[in-house]
DNA sequence: ATGGTTGTGTGACAA
C-alpha cells in the first residue's frame, strides 16, 4: 500500500486552478495539501477537485489572504482547524486519514511570512511569526495513542545552511535568521518530528522549494529557499520511499512562487 | 541601500 502526498503553496487556488489540475493529472497524489488558497470557503473550487476524485475535502479559507485545504481521495475524519494566537487567520487544518493499516493525523500549516524587518520590537508581523513558532513547539508527533503523524506546509523558514542559496547572505533575511531557524529546529526536536525531505536528501545537498517572483530570471540566478516542508512521526520515517520537488512547476504558465513537494510512503 | 513581481480586488497591503 502506497500513500502519495503532495503539498503546494498555490498563491490563489482560483487563479492557479489550471496548473493544480496539471499536477493532479501528472502525479495523481492520493492527497493534496494547499496553502495560500486566498478565498473564502464558499468560493473554493471544490467541484473541480471532486470531479478528479478528490471528494474528501477539509477547507479552511478566508477572503483575500492565507487559507489552507486538504483534498483527498481517501476519507478524512476528525477535521480540526487551529487559529494560533486567535488572530483570525486561516493558517491550519488537520484531519485523520486511515490507510495501509495506519491511522495518520495530517497537519497542513501556513506559517506567517513575518514581513521584511527581522526585529520583533519594530515589526509586529515578525513578532507574530515568532509567537506562532513558539506555539508550534507544543505540537507532538505522538500526541494521540495509536496515531502516526504527518505535518506538511509552507513554514516560511529555511532552517538549514543548504536550505538557502547563500547561508551567509541570508542570515539577516526573514526566513533564515537564527531566531527563526533555531526555533523551527526546536519545533522538530521537541515534537519528535522527522524532516523527511532531509532524510531523503541530507545536507549538503541544496534543496529549494521557492524562488522569488522578483528575480529577472529565477532559474539562472537560482536564489531559492526551502520554505516548504514534509515531516512525520518517527514510526513513519522508515516507510518513506521518495521525495520529489517539482522544480519544473516554477516555470509553468502563471506559476506560483512555490513548487509542489511530493512524498511517497509505502506500508 | 534599493528595487525587483504577484495576488486580492480596485486600496493598500501582504508576500
Amino acid at each position: 500500500m502506497t500513500l502519495t502526498l503532495a503539498t503546494w503553496n498555490i498563491n490563489s487556488v482560483r487563479l492557479r486552478l489550471p496548473i493544480v489540475e496539471k499536477l493532479l493529472d501528472e502525479k495523481n497524489p492520493d492527497i493534496l495539501c494547499l496553502q495560500e488558497t486566498k478565498c473564502a470557503n464558499e468560493l473554493f473550487p471544490a467541484e473541480a477537485f471532486a470531479a478528479r476524485g478528490y471528494q474528501h475535502q477539509a477547507i479552511n479559507g478566508q477572503k483575500g489572504y492565507h487559507g489552507v485545504a486538504i483534498l483527498s481521495k481517501l476519507p478524512l475524519s476528525e477535521i480540526d482547524c487551529r487559529d494560533h494566537g486567535n488572530v483570525g487567520h486561516a493558517r491550519h487544518v488537520s484531519a485523520l486519514v486511515e490507510t495501509g493499516g495506519k491511522r495518520i493525523r495530517l497537519h497542513n500549516f501556513y506559517v506567517p511570512a513575518g514581513g521584511d524587518e527581522p526585529d520583533a520590537a519594530k515589526n509586529p508581523k515578525f513578532a507574530h511569526k515568532l509567537d506562532y513558532i513558539e506555539e508550534m513547539k507544543a505540537l507532538r508527533a505522538d500526541a494521540e495513542a495509536g496515531v502516526s503523524s504527518i505535518l506538511v506546509g509552507d513554514l516560511n523558514i529555511a532552517p538549514l545552511e543548504h536550505d538557502v542559496w547563500s547561508h551567509k547572505q541570508m542570515l539577516k533575511i526573514v526566513s533564515h535568521t537564527p531566531v527563526e531557524t533555531e526555533g523551527l529546529l526546536e519545533v522538530i526536536a521537541k515534537g519528535g518530528w522527522v524532516d523527511l525531505m532531509r532524510q531523503h536528501a541530507p545536507e549538503p545537498a541544496k534543496l529549494y522549494t521557492w524562488w522569488s517572483y522578483r528575480a529577472a530570471d529565477w532559474a539562472a540566478s537560482d536564489r531559492g529557499r526551502r520554505l516548504d516542508h514534509v515531516w512525520s512521526s518517527a514510526d513513519l520515517a522508515p516507510d518513506l520511499t521518495d521525495i520529489e520537488i517539482l522544480r519544473d512547476a516554477r516555470g509553468w504558465e502563471k506559476p506560483s512562487d512555490h513548487v509542489p513537494v511530493i512524498a511517497r510512503l509505502t506500508f
